[in-house]
DNA sequence: ACACTACGATACGGTAGCGTAGCATACAGG
DNA sequence: CCTGTATGCTACGCTACCGTATCGTAGTGT
């Protein structure tokens, strides 16, 4: 399954995209709980025992489903300007979730990996892994003096990925580069200012 | 339900209290899946026929299960310093995810409303009105002066709850007064910036 | 003491989903 | 063409869970 290997019998290969497709489509519109065994073979028109012949169980099934949905943010060279790669992350971001499946189904790639049933196939930091460039490039902005040497890097994360996460769940909100530079200009214009604010 | 009336027959109210306590239990720690009536009702002592008898179906006890854990933010006097007002809202916030239930459940507390066969008892805004205090305090902080006139609030709304929720999430993450006036302090240092920032 | 009500226990029918077995068929590749 | 393999189909057994029915019992309030 992990490597989509291409000197393959076409007919594995075939039965194969059918399911995750399937699978996938169910995951979007119906979370976890719509991608049963029975309902992907259905729909994907594969035999239900084909699916069991290329998927240990419904759990591995899911997780590849989710995987498929899940946005990739890449991270930025680590010599490049801190300013543009922390923009260029957040933009990256932004675009990956409002793009393909993941808008859609970003209330349950959030959900999924927190129920324990569900995400029985799935690494305990799926998510981490989406955020690990966001930190990499917080990491290289306070290090180039963009943002302040005793930043908490882990709450700098919070702060900006909360942000991104509720804009995007938000389906009144428009996701483009405009939304993800404001993010970063407010990220950043608050964590440079003088005094935080007296009260 | 609603109305935890006083004049009832003892065995009832102890039934239901035995029984809301074993599902709120369940809930926290297993997710909406693990509040099965079975065992709700083996948790709780209570027999299953009587649940039966004090909730249409198990999306009510679910339903109730969830309000009974969901944490409460009092909405701030309208008449009060804005400032302080957004200072306690989210102060209150903070807390509210920090005490009792919230902080274990709150995955679930999420995923739960976006649920649509978990959700079916549940009004489809429930998050929203425990996020709507702090869209009254956004209002009064921009009516005052404290924001600028411009101030997209939902979009505030977004940055101040993101924050909040990510930080909750995240188990190492201490909840205290001071994260909480941290997050007030650099979200409105952020919104006052004179130049959001150039790239 | 007595009627009324809530409760407990058990059993049941129904549904949905998981995962497997057995066998027949279609197809890929040499 | 011919062998090996992937697939489809059907039928299972099993489990978990929902919601109901029935009936005997225990507790409440008067």
């Amino acid at each position: 399954m992990t490597p989509p290997a291409d000197d393959v019998d076409p007919r594995v290969r075939r039965s194969q995209e059918a399911v995750l497709a399937a699978a996938l489509d169910l995951f979007v519109s119906g979370g976890p709980r719509a991608v049963t065994v029975d309902a992907v073979s259905e729909a994907s028109g594969v035999a239900k025992t084909t699916i069991y012949r290329h998927w240990a169980d419904r759990a591995h099934l899911l997780a590849d489903a989710y995987r498929a949905c899940l946005p990739v943010v890449p991270t930025p060279d680590a010599d490049r300007d801190a300013a543009e790669a922390l923009r260029d992350v957040i933009r990256s971001l932004v675009h990956g979730l409002s793009t393909g499946p993941a808008r859609p189904a970003l209330p349950h790639l959030i959900a999924t990996p927190l129920d324990p049933v569900e995400s029985r196939a799935l690494p305990p930091d799926v998510m981490d892994q989406t955020f690990t460039p966001v930190v990499r490039a917080i990491e290289g902005a306070v290090a180039s003096g963009l943002l302040p040497s005793d930043t908490d890097v882990p709450e700098a994360k919070h702060q900006l990925v909360g942000f991104v996460i509720m804009s995007a769940i938000d389906p009144a909100c428009v996701m483009d580069d405009a939304l993800a530079d404001r993010i970063v200009g407010l990220f950043v214009a608050g964590r440079n200012a003088a005094t935080p604010l007296s009260l």
